[in-house]
RNA sequence: GGUCCUGUGGAGCAGUUGGAGUGCUCGCCGCCCUGUCAAGGCGGAGGUCGCGGGUUCAAGUCCCGUCAGGACCGCCA
């Protein structure tokens, strides 16, 4: 090393000693006679004085960023003169030589921790951006997740296995991205979604323990919490139960939050099924920091003569509301609000009415419609007091009419200030349905269509395929979904029995996955596992908004990368080379389960 | 594919019902300065107001289109 010590380290008790000090100038304060400057380096900040002599002399010329080799004694700061918001900041380094290693031109972005720059020009020169404290911190907090996810689980005996990145197909249902293959023209490999597939091989393979910290693809649009590349911690075991995965899950989470966030979760963490959730939540990730839950008024509003109400119940639909504590006090304007937001969202609007703070009275235009009897009990029914405000959903389809409501729930607690920044709340969601109508009326798998039904319905899911429960478990952390899994089918019979509930036939499994089908032949243990999503899990434990705070170099919405400047169009020559537009041979002969085109899976969730 | 927010020197922001000259802080360049720590003082450079079109006597400001960044819906375990 060129230094001997690291800048933030040094102390009062390093006084006395001539250090070698390397790092970037972090500010500079000239005086003339006197030159103080900041030096950083990734350990943290001291104080250099230049005071005479060549250095003096050189220290003029130091501009913000410069990259420099300082040599100089610790000394006690002056009496008076200690920054107590520096953890040096009882020292300085008196420097007798200095050596600018690189000079660094006017900076396009300033490395300064006050000033939030746009996300543009951050990723432009995110090199200069992670100089800063608050992204370096989040990028190194990632690596310490990684550092315990490995300690928890080289502790319990699994093994880390790294998995293709070039492969085909697999069956979670997104958009794949595509490679062109030169050896084979007119053939694409598939970039993994996840390594869902290879890792039940793993467990044919007899590994029975598998992790892997795996970069996954999906070619589906951006969000705050979702890039086209992202990263899960992936896990697979063998002879387990949903307990048995769901306590290893508790175990890695709980190490995370506690050696990260200084937060011991209170475990075993609550298990809440779907249903339930769905019904008082309204979501299948609720956040659980406050309460505001839903209620079912299906029965309540039985035989009600407002049309909207009437029609959701005789189709066997659902009516239901939420209560806005104080929501009465909102001005017309707000209330109006609440409308476009719910057209927004493609409802037709969000009914409600208003409990006067005074007398209790509901009020409000959807009052007219009830009648005395209803609105009397209402406040009752809901659990609202004088001064609420009561919003509504109704659908034949519960479920569009509860998620409308859950939407509403967190909107509300957002408005009315009932969310706790500090708190953290995690539940298992678990009993996930197997199934869920496609808009074509078709069947498809909620999870994947590997996942085992539970127990319960194992042997007849076909009999209602609408309400067979799965044996399928979500985490979810402050209404994030922050980690998913299930126990999968070992069993032919079973497998192929979902396969063709989901409409897929023997011949279209074959073609899609028939290597996996295949594995299966030969004595599959009975196995399930979990994949935690690695970057919302950090986002939560580096209290970032986004995702792109944890990516060292992520991409901007619109899948552009403003550092490199990628994606980037190919040459005609590349274009040949790679096969783009050529027409693959038909195959000659094809192993079982590997032939037919790489199209979507059309049957998965 | 849809809805919404933002775009003004290198960075962060202000700019009122359309009305004379776009302003502030930081940074940058030059000079001064021996105890600062987001140092200070004096002086200076730097802007097609994202781009294109329209309305108007007059547009940073209003309208239409477009591009870029962001949030959400659709989509996506």
């Amino acid at each position: 090393m060129i230094r001997t010590h690291e800048a933030g380290g040094l102390r009062a008790a390093d006084a006395g000693t001539t250090v070698t000090l390397a790092g970037w100038v972090a500010r500079r304060r000239d005086h003339g006679g006197v030159i103080f400057v900041d030096l950083r380096d990734a350990s943290g900040v001291v104080q250099v004085v230049f005071r005479e002599g060549a250095p003096a002399a050189a220290a003029h010329a130091l501009r913000n960023e410069f990259c420099v080799l300082v040599t100089g004694r610790v000394d006690p700061r002056p009496p008076g003169n200690e920054n107590p918001e520096l953890p040096t900041g009882e020292v300085e380094v008196n420097a007798t030589g200095l050596t600018i290693l690189s000079e660094a031109a006017p900076l396009p972005l300033p490395v300064d921790d006050h000033i939030e720059a746009g996300d543009d020009v951050r990723l432009r020169y995110r090199y200069l951006d992670l100089r800063r404290t608050g992204p370096a911190r989040a990028i190194k907090l990632r690596a310490g997740a990684n550092r315990i996810a490995r300690r928890v689980l080289d502790e319990r005996g699994f093994h880390e296995i790294e998995t293709p990145t070039l492969t085909r197909s697999t069956p979670e249902g997104a958009r794949d991205f595509l490679v062109p293959v030169r050896l084979q023209p007119g053939t694409w490999y598939a970039l993994p979604q996840s390594p869902q597939l290879f890792k039940q091989l793993l467990m044919v393979a007899g590994l029975e323990r598998y992790y892997q910290i795996a970069r996954c693809y999906r070619d589906e649009d951006f969000r705050a919490d979702r890039q086209p590349e992202f990263t899960q911690l992936d896990i697979e075991m063998s002879f387990v139960t949903q307990d048995d995965v769901i306590e290893l899950g508790e175990a890695v989470v709980g190490a995370l939050w506690e050696d990260l966030a200084g937060y011991r979760i209170p475990t075993p963490i609550p298990r809440i099924t779907w249903h339930e959730a769905m019904s008082r939540y309204g979501s299948d990730k609720p956040d659980l920091r406050y309460g505001v839950e839903l209620t079912d008024l299906s029965q309540y509003f039985a035989g009600t003569a407002f049309r909207v109400f009437a029609q959701a119940i005789d189709a066997g639909g659902y009516v239901g509301a939420v209560v806005m504590p104080g929501g009465a006090t909102q001005s017309r304007k707000e209330l109006d609000g609440w409308q476009d937001w719910a057209k927004a969202r493609g409802a037709r609007g969000l009914a409600y009415v208003v409990l006067d703070a005074e007398t209790g009275e509901a009020r409000g235009p959807v009052a007219r419609n009830l009648s005395e009897a209803h609105l009397a009990g209402l406040a009752d029914a809901v659990g609202a007091k004088p001064g609420d405000a009561v919003f509504f959903a109704a659908s034949a389809d519960r479920r569009e009419a509860q998620e409308l409501l859950g939407a509403a729930r967190i909107e509300i607690a957002r408005r009315a200030g009932l969310v706790d920044p500090d708190a953290w709340a995690f539940c298992w969601v678990v009993d996930a349905p197997m199934f869920e109508r496609t808009d074509d009326g078709e069947w498809t798998a909620v999870h994947h269509p590997f996942t085992s039904p539970n127990g319960e319905w194992i042997d007849r899911f076909e009999e209602a395929p609408d309400q067979a429960l799965a044996y399928a478990y979500d985490i979810v952390c402050n209404g994030n979904e922050i980690g998913g899994g299930s126990i999968r089918i070992h069993r032919a019979d079973v497998q192929r029995r979902v396969f063709d509930t989901l409409g897929i036939s023997p011949e279209e499994a074959d073609e899609k996955f028939g290597f996996l089908l295949e594995a299966f032949k030969y004595g599959p243990p009975p196995h399930g596992g979990i994949a935690l999503g690695w970057d919302r899990i950090c986002m939560l434990l580096a209290g970032a908004e986004s995702i792109r705070e944890v990516i060292a170099f992520p991409k901007t919405r619109g899948g552009f990368d403003p550092l490199t400047g990628a994606p980037t169009p190919i040459t005609a020559a590349q274009r040949t080379e790679a096969g783009v537009d050529a027409k693959p041979k038909t195959p000659v002969e094809v192993p079982p389960g590997t032939s037919g085109v790489a199209v979507r899976v059309e049957h998965s969730g």
